[in-house]
Formats: C-alpha cells, structure tokens, sequence
DNA sequence: TTAGTCATGTAAATCGTTACATGATTGG
DNA sequence: CCAATCATGTAACGATTTACATGACTAA
C-alpha cells in the first residue's frame, strides 16, 4: 500500500532572513543580497536564486508588498513587509531555534589526516590560521557596519551580540590550530623527524 | 543566444567521507552510516539517501568494491576501496579544503531579537547553554570510541584534534551565552525593568 | 570607452533530507 | 511474541547553487 511519499516539510529560512530584514527598513533584493552580506554575512549566506523566488512567495501569501519606483530609464523593486508579514516573524522568533547541522571540511580533512602525507595537516592548519585572520577582518567592518547604522541601544546590542559569537569562534579556532601545530612540532621533535 | 546553462559542479564532499572511512577498514552501508555518527558525527552528517547513491557511483567509477557476504537468510553489501579509490583520496586530502559555509539559526534569532519581546532572547540563551552540554556529552562519547579504536598514535591525534576544536567551540559559545546573559541582566536592572 | 556597480531576474542541475517500504535477527 | 536493531534501499520533494541573460548608470 505505498501511497506517495508525502516528503520533506518546508525547511527554508530564507523567507525569515528576508522577512527580518524588511522590518528593519523596505528594500530591493538587490539591497537585501548586499545587507546580508554585510550585516548576518558571517554566519548566513543567501544567492539571488533563493531570494527572488522568495520575495515572490511571501508576496503571494501577502506577507510583503512590492511597489515600482521610477528611477530614471530603470524600475526599482521595493518590497516592504505587510502586517502579517510582522506577525509571522515575531511567531518564529519566539520559536526556539532548530539546530543548524554543521559541516565543516576542514575537520574531514583533518581527521582522514593520517591517510595523507604529513605536511598536508600542517599546511591546513596553518591555512586556517590565515583564514582567521581573515575572519576577524570581516567582523570588524560589520561592527563598524553596525555603529554606522542609527538604531536604538536595545537593537545594536542584538547585532553586536552576533559577531561577539563570532570573534570567540575566530579564537577558539585560532587557539586550537596554534596548539595543534605545537604539539606536532613537538612529537615529530621526538620521533627525529625532519620538520617542514 | 542562450546556451543552455551548464549549471552547477560537482561539489559533494559525500564520497570523500565515504572513500575515508573505507579507508581505514571495509563496511556496509549500514556500518558507514554508524561510523559517521560515532566518530566524525559532531561536525558532518550523512543521510542514507546521500549514501546510498554515493556508494552505487564510486562502484560505477571503479573507486570502490562491493562484495556479497551470505549472512544467514541476509546478503550483507560489504564495500571496500580501491587502489584509484585511495589515489583519489589523497588528493582530495591534500587539497586545500573550501570554506563550508556557515548557518546559524540561533544568531540569526538573535540579529533580530529586538523585532521580538525581551524574553525570547533569555530564553534562546539559556537553551544555548543547555545544548552546550549536550554537545560536551557527544564530544565525551567520541572520544571514548577513539580511546577504544585500535589505532597508531598520529591516527589517534588526527581524530582526537577534531574533538578538541569541538571542545573549543563548546567553550566559546558557553562564555558568550553566560556573558550576554549576565549583560542583559546588567541593562534590564539598570533600565529598573523586570526580569523574567 | 571601459570597468565597475546597480539591478532584476531565470534555467538547469545538483545536493540533501524525510518519509516510506521491506524484511531478518536478536534478546527479553 | 514483541520491540529494538540490523540491514538495504527508493521516491519525492524541497533547498540551494551556479551560470547565464540583460541592460542602465557612473566615474575615471
């Protein structure tokens, strides 16, 4: 009795990035890509192909409104979040958050590590030292992003809350790999290994 | 002139954890399934829809074996790797590994916290921190499987090393929740609101 | 004029999860 | 006998990415 596979539920966070951001202030979806980017960019991405499709559901579910404004020869889309649009958001804010599965290559690589040769593990913590850097850098111009951006005490601290998350992980990551490479220096010391 | 768009490339990191587990020893899909869980499971998962399939395309590409063990009523699926598998293997080992990108839902709630009443936050808070030791449990659990393991001494570092990033990464979002909370605190007792 | 950015999308393909389907074995 | 677990998969759907397509505006 195989009735059809009624299949995954709907899963998709992306309507809620979309949904919050336009609280904050109506946009483009060229101006939400670029929002994102600069402000929950280091812990959510979004591609075009997510976020227009999107807009296009949540207006037709009336969850946010597009009106055309002329901006010379061209048109600019600006979608602003309706009524319902807010209650929803404010729903699943109060929900609590489902855990987010982590994926993270650099651990496969470090865990098949023997199977390879033995400069590859340094050469990838060391690659992960650099990224941190990196890492930081973004950090700093969201929070700078952020002291920019006129909002209130209660809201700032909410955002600055997120890249604090952030600049821990960047240290967690930063203290680990330095240790890590210590300790190999130090068992290829003791085995009278040459050290790359 | 719209070629057709040729579209995405092959970016499933499936068949390495797959060709790096059968690596170390041969096994069913059931048994990779399991493996994963207990060893690599705090930071990469695999589903048995991913698997499956994957396991069918390594044998197509010569990558890995397949043999048929008569196990009572039962044919156990034993798949093994190749010479081409390995070969593979350790170049995809010494490759830099991508950046996996990120997705956070507990910042994301947390970036928009103030659209949602004060207590929400709190409350995604405290559930942080009770994952947290969650997490430190897992953690405790894989690292009892390694200590089991009969494995050389880098094997066991290189598997011990993912843990211990795992560990940081506990830490780091523990002192971020307890701090966030006790500033929260601070704010709410200085503004003479409530606290719930 | 040319590179860069603003701007709006679509098409195709792949990635990945969930739910289902099926049946044997084992321990209590 | 029954529940749990061993064991092997498939079907359907949803999520997501990548590449493409198109064109206006702007500053050097």
């Amino acid at each position: 009795m195989s009735s059809p596979a009624s299949a995954a539920p709907r899963a998709s966070r992306t309507p809620w990035v979309v949904l919050g951001l336009l609280a904050f202030e109506p946009m483009s979806g060229y101006d939400l890509k670029s929002t994102i980017e600069n402000t929950v960019g280091h812990f959510w991405q979004e591609s075009y192909g997510q976020l227009y499709p999107t807009l296009r559901s949540l207006r037709a579910e009336g969850l946010v409104t597009m009106t055309s404004e002329p901006d010379g020869a061209r048109v600019r889309h600006v979608y602003a979040i309706t009524d319902p649009g807010r209650a929803a958001l404010m729903a699943w804010l109060e929900e609590q958050p489902r855990a987010t599965p982590v994926r993270n290559e650099l651990l496969l690589k470090v865990f098949f590590a023997s199977l390879a040769d033995a400069a590859a593990l340094r050469r990838h913590l060391r690659h992960a030292l650099e990224r941190v850097d990196e890492q930081r850098a973004v950090l700093a111009a969201i929070r700078e992003a952020i002291a920019r951006e006129p909002a209130d005490a209660h809201q700032r601290r909410c955002w600055t809350l997120t890249v604090d998350l952030g600049l821990r992980n960047a240290e967690a990551v930063e203290a680990w790999a330095t240790q890590a490479l210590a300790e190999l220096d130090a068992e290829a010391d003791a085995g009278g290994e040459a050290r790359p």
